[in-house]
DNA sequence: TGCAATTTGTCAGATTATCTGACATAGTTT
DNA sequence: AAACTATGTCAGATAATCTGACAAATTGCA
């Protein structure tokens, strides 16, 4: 695995590089945003891509989105992926229509 | 900066992900073999740069080395880099005897 | 050979970091 | 109006880490 997507970081310099309070954190975990790993006593453990995301899911938040409407979308989003590599997939393997060039 | 030499990682993290003891880790930091951050609190931070370093410097130990030997070598190898560095330098800028090719 | 240095373990006591659960609240939806 | 959303805050508990000290096994060296 790769530096990234470790999960070694800890929530006070989770707070510190994302800029945001222990409890939307904690909140945002809640919500299934993020799923942060445990140590053996129960601490968190944060990687570099869950900080990105946190930044990313907090952007939004304060553009006036809703919890909620963040995850419908994305639930989406990773439908229509889904359906367009099958329907890539198909494409290439039964070439049913002509491509271009 | 760059995921492998931000410090954002306690020490819990570091003995998993070196399999040393604290002890251990933090008797190299007192030697001057790694170079921590610190939390507001006072408690370590390290890289995964630095979790490398660690490594690095436990498997020479287990080669029958010592501290001093290491750093003593290592500062010798940077003088000599220095050296080099200085050399190439000084040939591109006044070309004092020929090269090859 | 004997003494000093090196490296690691361990322990105590203190401090810092993090956790959960609860209640409060301002703003937004329904 | 009532319910929901997102966040703040607080208390009490537990986990994580720190420093400083003493012990001990091994190794280097005078």
């Amino acid at each position: 695995m790769d530096y990234k997507s470790k999960k070694v970081i800890g929530m006070g310099v989770v707070t510190e590089l994302t800029g945001l309070s222990e409890r939307q954190v904690r909140y945002y975990e809640e919500k299934g945003l993020v799923f942060p790993e445990r140590t053996k006593g129960g601490s968190r453990k944060y990687s570099f891509h869950d900080v990105e995301r946190l930044v990313e899911v907090a952007t939004k938040l304060e553009d006036g989105w809703r919890i909620q409407d963040i995850k419908e979308r994305e639930r989406r989003l990773s439908a229509k992926q889904r359906d367009d590599l099958i329907r890539g997939q198909l494409n290439s393997a039964f070439r049913t229509f002509p491509t271009k060039k």
